[in-house]
This record gives C-alpha cells, sequence and structure tokens, in this order.
DNA sequence: ATCGGGCCTCACGTGGCGTGAGGGTCAAGC
DNA sequence: GCTTGACCCTCACGCCACGTGAGGCCCGAT
C-alpha cells in the first residue's frame, strides 16, 4: 500500500473551499491560482500550498477586494499594507456613498408614503438637525467660523410669526421655479435673483455668489434637499443646482 | 420666424444632464428612454418629456437601483413603493456586509501592523464589548435567555488566575488545530473534542453539538474571530469553522 | 461493454456603459 | 460650390468574475 503524495483534483478542492470548479478554472486562466501541476490526461492536481494560498484568496474575496488587487497582496513585495489601507479607503468610501443613498431613498419613500415631505419649517428653521451639521461644516471650511456666528446672530431676529411670512414666500420662489422648469426656461434669472435675496436675509444680508454657488452643491448632494426637490416635480432636484449654477456663471 | 418646437439632440440633452452621448444611446437601445421622435437623417429627437423622465431615470440612478428597477418604477403599476422598499432593503443588506468587510479587514490591517490581533484574554474574558452583543443576540435567539443566565453565572466562578490558565490551555489547543490544518488532516477530532471540553467549561459545562456547531458559524462570520485566526495561519480562520461542522455531523 | 460521474476546452451571457472604427450630415467660411 | 470641423449614426469589442451549457475524453464499477 503504497502512499501517493496528497493531491486533490479541482472537484475536491472546490468542495471542500466551497467554491465552483468553474472558479478554479479562472483562477488558473488569470494565473492567480496554478496547480502545482498537470498529470498527462490533463487533470488539474493540487496540493496543500494551493489550498492554502486558495483559503488566503477566498479571505481577501470575502472582504470586497478585486482578484488583481488580490495578486498583488499575496505577490507584491513589501507594500502589503499599502493595498489594504488602500483597499480600506475604497471601502469607506463605498460605505459613505451607501449611507447617502439610503438617505435619499428613505426620504423618497416618505413622500410617496404620504409623509410630509421634510416639512419646509423643519429644513429652515433654522436647519434640521443632520443637515444643521454638515451645512455648518461646510459654511466654516469655506467662510471661516465669523460668517457662522453672524449667521445665528441674524437667525435670532426672526421671531416665529416673522418665519411663516418668510416660510411662504420661500414656497412662492420655489413654485415660480419649478414652473420655469417645466416650462424649459433655459436662464430663470429673475426668479432666482430673488431666491438669492431670501437666501441672503437668512444669512445676515450676505450671500455672495461664490456662497450662492456652494449652496447648489448642498442641495445636489444632500439626502434632505434632494428628496424635497424632487418632490416637487421630477427632475426638479437635479435641474435646480444646475440652474444656480449657471446663474452664478452669468453673474459678471 | 417661425418658432420650432423645442427639441434637443443627443449632444445637447446629454451635455444638459451631464451624462455621456453613450448613455443615451445605451436608455434608446433597452428602451428606458426613447428619443420622441427620429429625424429623416437618422437622429434622435428628444423633447422636454424626454428630458424630465431622464431626470428621474439618473435620480433612481444616484441611489444605486439597477436600469431594470428604475424601468419598473417609472412604468409600473401601483408598486412603485413595494419596488422603492424592496430596493431600500438591499441596500441596507450591503451596508451590513460592507461594514462587515470593513471590521474585517480593519482587523487584519492591525495584525499586519504588529498590533497585538485582539488578545485572547479580550476575545474570551468573557467577550469582547462587540463581540458581546452579537454572541449573546446569538444564544438568545438559539437558547433563550435562560441559556446566558448560566454562562453569566459560570463565568463568575472563574477567577483571574484561573483565567489566565485557561487561555493558555486554549493556546495550546489551537496550536495543535493549526499543525493539524497545516499537515492536511482531515478530522483533528480529537483536538475539536478539547476544543468543546474548553467551551463547555467557559459556557457552564454545557456544550451540546448544536450550540458547537452555531459557534462555528459564530467564527466564520464575525470578524474578530476571522482576523484572529486568520492571523494563526493563512487560511486557518475558513479551515476551523469548516473542521467544527464536519466534527459536529460526525458525532453519531 | 456499458454506465455514471468525473474531467477537459471552448464560448457565450451578465450590467452599464467606455472607447474606438468607419462613415454620413450640417452650418459656416472661402 | 467646396472644404472644414463639429456634430450625428451604427456596429462591435472590452471590462469583471465568474454561471451555464455544449461537446467530448477518462476512469472505476458493474
Amino acid at each position: 500500500m503504497e502512499t501517493r503524495i496528497e493531491e486533490y483534483t479541482v472537484g475536491e478542492l472546490a468542495k471542500a473551499a466551497r467554491i465552483s470548479v468553474r472558479t478554479l478554472h479562472h483562477y488558473d486562466a488569470i494565473g492567480l491560482l496554478k496547480p502545482a501541476h498537470v498529470a498527462a490526461n490533463g487533470y488539474r492536481l493540487y496540493r496543500r500550498a494551493e489550498a492554502e494560498r486558495l483559503q488566503e484568496i477566498l479571505f481577501y474575496r470575502a472582504t470586497g477586494m478585486d482578484l488583481a488587487q488580490i495578486a498583488l497582496v499575496l505577490d507584491g513585495g513589501d507594500d502589503r499594507l499599502d493595498r489594504l489601507q488602500a483597499h480600506r479607503a475604497k471601502l469607506d468610501a463605498d460605505a459613505k456613498s451607501l449611507a447617502e443613498m439610503i438617505q435619499t431613498l428613505d426620504r423618497s419613500i416618505a413622500v410617496i408614503k404620504g409623509d410630509p415631505p421634510m416639512a419646509l419649517e423643519d429644513l429652515y428653521k433654522p436647519f434640521a438637525p443632520e443637515t444643521q451639521a454638515d451645512y455648518e461644516a461646510w459654511l466654516v471650511q469655506t467662510y471661516g467660523p465669523t460668517m457662522v456666528d453672524e449667521i445665528a446672530k441674524a437667525k435670532e431676529h426672526l421671531a416665529n410669526a416673522d418665519m411663516e411670512d418668510r416660510i411662504d414666500q420661500l414656497r412662492q420662489i420655489e413654485t415660480g421655479l419649478v414652473q420655469a422648469y417645466q416650462e424649459g426656461q433655459a436662464r430663470p434669472d429673475a426668479l432666482l435673483d430673488a431666491h438669492r435675496d431670501w437666501v441672503s436675509e437668512m444669512w445676515g444680508n450676505a450671500c455672495p455668489p461664490a456662497a450662492y454657488g456652494g449652496l447648489a452643491e448642498l442641495y445636489r448632494n444632500h439626502p434632505d434637499f434632494l428628496a424635497r426637490y424632487e418632490a416637487l416635480a421630477p427632475g426638479f432636484s437635479r435641474w435646480l443646482p444646475d440652474a444656480m449654477e449657471a446663474y452664478v456663471a452669468g453673474l459678471t
């Protein structure tokens, strides 16, 4: 009873690792995992070294790494750590955009369900809790802390009764903008003037073009605004920031 | 001066929507967005209705929805809400698996950096904070609250000095298992007997086969365990749960 | 000799486009 | 009226990680 060297066929290895035979063929084809040798009949034969390498491959695959990167991590030189951290950064970015998608979708679902689409009052009085943080971060980064303080002061001047009036004004401006969008107007500059004035008053009588452009960016990316403007008319949430930026560009 | 009906060519629409012409061709090809009509020269011509539909498409695309689903959401009947919620559920699942990937990868990076790979003491004394929650949730779901209480009681009997001894024992068992793995042993039953005994004592002298199998599942999925066992030997983190389950299956 | 279950090599399909190749169309300037 | 350059068109292959046959060889058991 002679002891053969321990070797696995594709089927055996695939079963042990709970993957498909095709996957092993694929890894062979792209050079990621070659069999220890190929028998005369063409059969691929793997040994323990290959089985271990396969497990490593699957471990990294389970973290979402693509096969080319896995090959580099396993065979590359000293920069394993760099590559892993690069991958880690990518996962972070993915997680971030996923979180944004979820928020946007949630708002949309709420709107369709008939829940009030995040009342204007909440968006602007002064700003919703989550919105507030993003918004202030952006303000500070762009204009420094002074601006934020000024806005805070300006807001205190607005009594509640005033606020309702102002919200009504904004609603009218927005209705006009939606009409402009639906009629296909290219440059609703008069309405945007009014909008910028409105924002300006909210910000303590200052809204330089760059700030208005920044606000466009905020509208484009923030789930609360996105869902609210999308609810006004399909496509409006994407049109408005574009129009705002075109308007800013036109302010010579 | 006759007023032509407002129409956009592919290039104009693409530029306005900040997408590529190819994308419009693609949407036409799959029937997601057809031009209002095609001119005699073969040019695609879009009107405002199509422009709005495009904006809707892009809005949903930005939430990660695939084109077939978008078509259903836009053209389908009353089940818009269902489809949106189904998509929402998928995003949740994605987010969950992404979070697991990130944790696993983080542990691995920490190990490579030379940080202690999450000390055994922390994993088992009694359990790390995060691990604890998952673990208890699983225990409760599987065995009911009684079991959890019993384990808590059993743990109190273990003084700190005892604990160090026990950790040493576990380390020896694990070293043996790693050897078994690297030598390609198919059924390291004796070692797994020892391991189950060890676990059993931790759990107040009870570790039925099903519970041991459940532990295998925990090892297979939990980032802390994954990274720790992967650190012992490449591939070991995947081999061990398999071996544990085979062992359980063999307990007739 | 036959049968069932491996193993092999093509080779196309998936999704959402990118990126040419090769060729018609249109407004403007000469 | 002719050229130029910026549009437009239709194929058609490439990407990534395999799934899923199709068609055929190999091997041990009956």
